[in-house]
DNA sequence: GTAACTGCAAAATATTTGCATCCTT
DNA sequence: AAGGATGCAAATATTTTGCAGTTAC
């Protein structure tokens, strides 16, 4: 546990920190996404909101971490699988965001091109958001 | 075209007002979906910014417009079709966002159940947003 | 006339920036 | 020792709430 996170942020040129250490356990226990808020609860008040707010600046640049897209307002964060190597993105992925306990799940289950898209189009990513129940609250 | 604005909100039983016609105006001229900002630009400063934000909120909960997900923060807000009836949403639309001129496109080509969920999981609402460069942009 | 809508002011919340200090390498 | 990361303060942006005045029906 310890060494995937020392190695992810050699990995990627980092200096390690407390917080980015910290954050990347977190990410690792939670499995799911998380946003702003959830870290900031997770890490008591270890850590100044600020910092916080530019660790995951630098890892999304760094590709460690990805966003999801909601419907709300929020903005979720999740580990990347080791397959997006940096600057190759592929963040194809499905996700899933239990109404009842609001917890966003990744697929990796991903489709072979879903969508048909009208002449002239081009894609580039794609995201697919799935909600309603998961098996836990089902 | 102002037909179709009255009768928008007469068969809601909203009141008519200013604000909900040129609202509702911009979101027909404008085709695609429009974030609180593009239309606090486009209604001038006739209006103010909180009587945008609670007409957005009283059309959402009416079923005339819906929310877009999107990476970034912003909230989008398109007009649903006619299909999608107060209380009945079927909001599984694709969205596409092209990423050199911004525009929502709402395409309605709707895949047939796309995602396979696991064991347990219940699907409610889909969201697929697709993002690239659009045919005006190619 | 009454209920609902709007504008204004202000509160609450979220995010960004500048700078001095501290920590990693 | 040097560059980068952090914490604090403050600026900026976003969204919500309360209330008085106005408008739609």
């Amino acid at each position: 546990m310890a060494f995937d996170v020392l190695d992810i942020l050699k990995r990627n040129n980092l200096s390690v920190t407390d917080s980015r250490k910290k954050i990347l356990e977190i990410f690792q226990q939670a499995g799911g996404a998380l946003d702003h808020a959830d870290i900031e609860k997770k890490t008591g008040d270890s850590f100044d909101r600020v910092t916080i707010y530019r660790t995951l600046q630098t890892f999304e640049a760094k590709g460690i971490i990805h966003t999801i897209p909601t419907i709300d307002n929020s903005i979720l964060y999740a580990l990347c699988k080791e397959e997006c190597s940096q600057g190759n993105h592929r963040d194809n992925h499905i996700h899933f965001i239990c109404d009842n306990c609001n917890t966003t799940y990744c697929l990796n289950h991903i489709p072979q091109s879903v969508v048909q898209l009208p002449e002239g189009f081009t894609e580039k990513r794609t995201d697919i958001i799935v909600s309603g129940i998961c098996n836990k609250c089902k």
